[in-house]
DNA sequence: TCTGGGGTCCTAGGACCC
DNA sequence: TCTGGGGTCCTAGGACCC
């Protein structure tokens, strides 16, 4: 889906069209209804905390403001972009409407968050530029929203392929489109290597993908190990054989918060030991509603050096409470050293399966019949 | 540029078992 | 007493993705 959070948005606030907005502020980012009717929209250049965008529109992004970056940072480049906070209720239910549409199409669809599917159409009738626009004319009229879509041999390049024509985009690809296409593009662009892999390709001189696909595999292998090396250079000839995943075990549940400062240990132990319990309650509450229970509680402090720290703690039999949850996260953080400032902690529960039936066991009732009955 | 929250997967060492 | 090989589980950290 295209730009997904802020078109989502558009939705609702037409008359934001054509202007760069951004998603990421709390609930003190929502518009005020001013007495006329007309609606007062925060501006970025308000904003103060420690948030980052979500998702901005294309004119915001034409002013350098892109997802993942620091709300403050944004405010300095966009300060009159428009702020809004998110919304996930909305988002997710247009992710279930887009999701729906494409579902009348095939069933061989696999998850990829909020905004992001892949559909394995190797069993749907038609032609694939004529497929690609029936799918794209459904959500459009499901959704009001556009989306890009790649059609190409497997996921690698249906997901790289995606990103070419946005927004609205229909781009088919085959393995004849490699060396034009692909190769060109930087390693970045490719799901799997990421800003610590780009950085180490980089140092050996390699920017694109189809430097990739040139590169001697023994530098390669030196520089990232057996494993990854042999990954890169498949990738790189546009080579994956990962199927698509239709349904799928969620592994573990969080919950984590960011204080709005840093937190002294001892200092602030009346924020920091209610907000730790309070994620526990939040976890459980997750782990209830969806019906699931966990063997491993992991803690994880982030420090205000941005150092991160994790503790699990494992037990024969899974839980789901509250109380059970808060007494392992407690034991966890009896391991941790706090001799710095703490910015985050979170609470996981990993090691899931489906919660213990919780209708007590059905005994056999002892009841006691009348001798002669 | 002072950097969220919710996930998955991988690696590597150590404990422990047979 | 100075010792193996295979397997699984647990823990910690880190890369990466949406």
């Amino acid at each position: 889906m295209d730009a997904f959070y802020a078109s989502v948005e558009l939705l609702r606030y037409p008359e934001l069209r054509g202007q760069p907005v951004v998603i990421g502020g709390g609930r003190d980012a929502a518009p005020q209804m001013l007495p006329d009717g007309t609606r007062r929209f925060a501006k970025l250049r308000d904003y103060v905390g420690r948030g980052v965008v979500t998702t901005s529109t294309y004119e915001a992004r034409a002013l350098g403001v892109f997802s993942a970056m620091g709300m403050m940072k944004a405010a300095k480049l966009a300060p009159d972009a428009i702020l809004l906070p998110t919304d996930f209720d909305s988002y997710r239910r247009y992710s279930r409407l887009f999701k729906d549409a494409v579902g009348t199409f095939t069933d061989q669809i696999e998850d990829r968050g909020i905004d992001e599917i892949f559909i394995d159409l190797t069993d749907v009738e038609g032609e694939s530029h004529e497929l690609g626009m029936r799918i794209k004319a459904a959500v459009r009229q499901a959704t009001n929203l556009t989306c890009s879509i790649a059609i190409a041999p497997n996921k690698l390049l249906a997901k790289i392929g995606s990103e070419l024509d946005k927004p609205d985009g229909l781009t088919l690809l085959t393995m004849a489109d490699l060396e034009a296409r692909i190769w060109p593009l930087a390693a970045k662009k490719v799901n799997g290597i990421g800003p610590r892999a780009n950085d180490r390709l980089a140092s050996i001189g390699i920017v694109t993908v189809g430097e990739i696909a040139a590169a001697d595999p023994a530098r390669l292998q030196e520089q990232f190990g057996r494993t990854y090396a042999e990954w890169l250079a498949r990738i790189a000839r546009g080579i994956d054989d990962r199927v698509v995943v239709v349904s799928s075990e969620p592994k573990s549940m969080s919950r984590e918060t960011t204080f709005e400062r840093d937190m002294h240990v001892a200092r602030d132990r009346a924020i920091l030991t209610p907000a730790l319990t309070g994620l526990c309650e939040r976890v459980a509450g997750d782990l209830q509603r969806k019906g699931y229970a966990g063997r491993t509680v992991g803690l994880k402090i982030k420090f205000a050096d941005f150092k991160i720290v994790t503790r699990d703690l494992s037990f024969a039999d899974p839980v789901a409470d509250t109380a059970a949850i808060r007494r392992a996260v407690g034991e966890c953080l009896k391991r941790v050293t706090l001799d710095r400032r703490i910015r985050l902690i979170g609470v996981r529960v990993g090691s899931l399966g489906p919660a213990a039936d919780d209708t007590p066991p059905v005994r056999p009732v002892q009841r006691e019949l009348p001798f002669d009955s």
